[in-house]
DNA sequence: GTATGATTAAAACGATCGTTTGAATAAGGC
DNA sequence: GCCTTATTCAAACGATCGTTTTAATCATAC
């Protein structure tokens, strides 16, 4: 019989075993930290199959991110969709920051999937400006980042515009410090329990504190009042 | 006559056009990005010089840290140590915030002598876990990090310490995402000024409303009595 | 069985890696 | 002048890099 036993078998094909194998050694050593060799000893398949299946190396940590990304955004969308559908009128700024990052955090706190090792991973290629990353990581987040500052738009109305993006990138950098648990602030606190279940309220509730903080002075008043340090451009 | 013409001349020694090359391409590439090769043409020397002055890559990139790490922390302790001795009590949470963020900031800001290039290098560096990059950071960091979370035990008594711990810890992820620039979200949402004198009052505003949010749900709900974690020293 | 296409295997390619060596040069004390 | 020390230089070391090549093996249809 030809039974559905794909699924069943305990080994994955090897496409699957390299993504697994090179998504851990990518967010251990970095790109050029990690070896062809490396990946193919751990992932326990021949050191020609990864160019066969993905073509180079570059392509292979772009198929990394892609199988994770794409699943991750696309929650993302049915998030805001199915909000945006059931409220007659904009978001609450809770709710829009709940679309974005919990569908994240619900990945970081998964450790049988390898979703919280490719929390890290993303965390640590944000900061890596390399050309070929940076592109198609636009491509990724077009759509999602469009809707979803336009929600925080619609949501915090009394707020400039430019503000409320500052303030985005800034929850971005908390979250992805967060989720990634580079312990930059353990490394010298001592450790810290690191609960997912506590990550999440702790860190909205920080988020939420910090997107609707007091507008700083010279971003309240587009006049000089200071002179000196405030200057605004066209 | 014996001059002192060392400071006069405009090409530095060596060992400083070495680490000031090397600081650059750290910052763009990586430590595994960037080769031997690489730094001593950039910095017009022997490809031998590198292990000669320094030892090693390891060594050298450790010299590079420490050349900009010293400085910085000996600003925040003496930041600190003039604050505490004008305050009689306990210092206001901007006032810690200030002088922990403010010297980095301000190196930040400092685009003619290369501190712009280097915080850009020490936020993509706070994610790469590789163990010998972890040993001397938690060495280069552990006097001014304990005293500024005393100062912000003190300052804020009714806050319990482990959610103060996690929010100095959110708060470096978004201050290190600000100040690298690694623009992950300009990156979709186009560019947006990043004039260094705005920066800092909109940083300072958005730390302050998240380390000052109200407290999350499970967490004062977590320990069988809020006394264990909200107890403060009398 | 045999032919066909997909996948895996072993071996090697040239290039580049961090580091070391030994001679050449520069600088300063006597 | 000479001697000593510090620094720079060109060249090479063995190891490892990503990729390619060619043959062997596998699965499936006829």
């Amino acid at each position: 019989m030809s039974a559905p036993q794909t699924e069943q078998t305990n080994t994955p094909d090897t496409a699957t075993r390299i993504l697994d194998a090179s998504e851990w050694l990518f967010a251990e050593h970095g790109f050029d930290g990690t070896s062809m060799r490396m990946i193919t000893t751990r992932a326990a398949v021949n050191l020609a199959s990864v160019n066969y299946h993905f073509g180079s190396k570059e392509a292979l940590f772009q198929a990394v991110f892609h199988r994770r990304l794409s699943e991750l955004n696309r929650q993302r969308l049915e998030a805001i969709n199915r909000m945006e559908a059931e409220s007659g009128g904009p978001l609450k700024p809770s709710q829009v920051l709940d679309g974005f990052f919990g569908p994240a955090l619900e990945m970081a706190a998964d450790t049988e999937h390898g979703g919280r090792i490719f929390m890290r991973l993303l965390g640590r290629t944000y900061t890596e400006p390399a050309e070929f990353i940076r592109n198609f990581m636009a491509v990724e987040y077009a759509e999602v980042v469009g809707r979803y500052s336009a929600a925080l738009y619609a949501a915090l109305p009394d707020v400039p515009k430019a503000e409320i993006a500052w303030r985005l990138h800034f929850m971005m950098g908390a979250v992805s410090y967060a989720i990634s648990g580079i312990d930059a602030l353990a490394l010298v606190t001592g450790q810290f329990d690191d609960d997912p279940a506590q990550l999440k309220p702790r860190l909205t509730a920080f988020l939420l504190g910090g997107l609707r903080a007091p507008l700083p002075e010279s971003a309240s008043s587009s006049a000089p009042a200071d002179a000196t340090t405030t200057r605004r451009q066209k």
